[in-house]
DNA sequence: TGTGAACTGTCAGTCGCTGTCACTAACCTG
DNA sequence: CAGGTTAGTGACAGCGACTGACAGTTCACA
């Protein structure tokens, strides 16, 4: 939750914290990877930690919550990003131009945790998992909620006056999700493959949404 | 699953089935809306239709199976409604009435199961459990593939060639979410409600994803 | 009417998760 | 540095969702 990463040496009983945390959660993260999120079990998680069962609801609230650990930095990451945009550019322009910040600078803010491959894998885990798949998009509906006032700020809106920042971020991040998806079950896990389908998929929004799909061409396969 | 209600009288047994079924469904229904899903026991349906709950599980897979069996019902209907919509109509003016005729229509449709009352009721239940409402999404992305297959037939396209009925449906599923969750929160619970407010927010998909917020004045408040 | 298949109950067991309590290591005070 | 407080931990007991194995009952169909 409150992450305070940057709190230095705070004291024996801190980095001692931090550090079965941590372990805690490679552990985690290896074994889903490795073998599956439910063929998992907590026991063996802290087995190979050697921590009792109870730490590891000392530090997780439950099983997923190990699962999105990564998953919370790179939202951050990406609202940040969109924190950042120029104050002049309009919604959808904004937010399409901080996904895509967010995925190019993506390698350097994980990197102290967690090497983004792993973060894929991750990801991939997150989607092809019912259960986590499930847990993610409540999740996504938070994060939403958390861009749509963002963008309502930028516009100086008032959130519950005016639908249109939910409708467009509902809209926005319905067509990321799209993207997310058909990454994970593509064979290219690469960042620089889902960058690409985010900038394709993001360009299609305008022509899907027009009246006649007869006249442009399609652009981007599976 | 396969629900095969017209199957009118075929033989003591299923009949048999399909009795315990219902009422096991109509217990869990009334325990979770008067009591919370979280804290209703499987134990505590069984007890009240006095089964085992061995049977409870042979009948649905999961304790959550139960609070969506109704909502399958509402999604087919919509699906129904879609491929109702006469051929020549553009793909989003297709789903938008295919929406508000299912809103118009669906008394009729779940008379024979449940009162639409009970239904709007359970909506809310999965809306305000976040567990519910996990699952829900995750069955909502299920949805929107079919959806998306329909959109592509009618517009004679291969849907993995072309992101654009994905991609369009994904923009107006997560409209219908937000719509959904909104007005899960506020006062009005009324059918009526519902389906005004479909209305309003996809008119509002347009100007939402315009450039220029400043231009048209907001519509509907929450 | 009898035989096989379908449906059900009982029982035992796994796994995720929580409450409790006692122990110990880290921090704080004087 | 002695003594008290506090936080992190382990061991254990328990609940609830869910599953597998087995046996008894009930219906379908020849």
């Amino acid at each position: 939750m409150t992450d305070e990463r940057p709190a230095r040496a705070a004291g024996l009983r801190e980095r001692k914290k931090r550090r079965t945390r941590d372990a805690l959660l490679r552990a985690a993260l290896l074994l889903f990877i490795s073998q599956g999120y439910e063929n998992t079990t907590v026991d063996e998680i802290t087995e190979t930690v050697e921590v009792s069962q109870r730490t590891f609801f000392r530090y997780f609230a439950n099983k997923e919550e190990v699962a999105f650990a990564v998953q919370d930095l790179v939202e951050s990451h990406f609202v940040a990003a969109l924190g950042a945009r120029p104050a002049g550019e309009p919604p959808l322009a904004a937010m399409r131009g901080a996904v895509l910040a967010a995925w190019d600078t993506l390698d350097e803010a994980l990197s102290e945790v967690v090497p983004v491959d792993l973060y894929m894998q991750a990801y991939r885990l997150i989607e092809s998992t019912p259960a986590l798949l499930a847990v993610h998009l409540r999740r996504s509906t938070e994060l939403e909620e958390r861009i749509a006032r963002l963008v309502a700020e930028r516009e100086g809106l008032d959130l519950d006056a005016d639908p249109r920042p939910r409708i467009a971020v509902a809209a926005f991040c319905g067509v990321m999700r799209v993207t997310g998806r058909l990454w994970g079950q593509g064979e290219d896990v690469s960042v620089t493959a889902i960058r690409r389908m985010t900038e394709a998929y993001l360009d299609q929004i305008g022509p899907a949404l027009a009246s006649d799909w007869h006249r442009p061409a399609p652009v981007e396969g599976g």
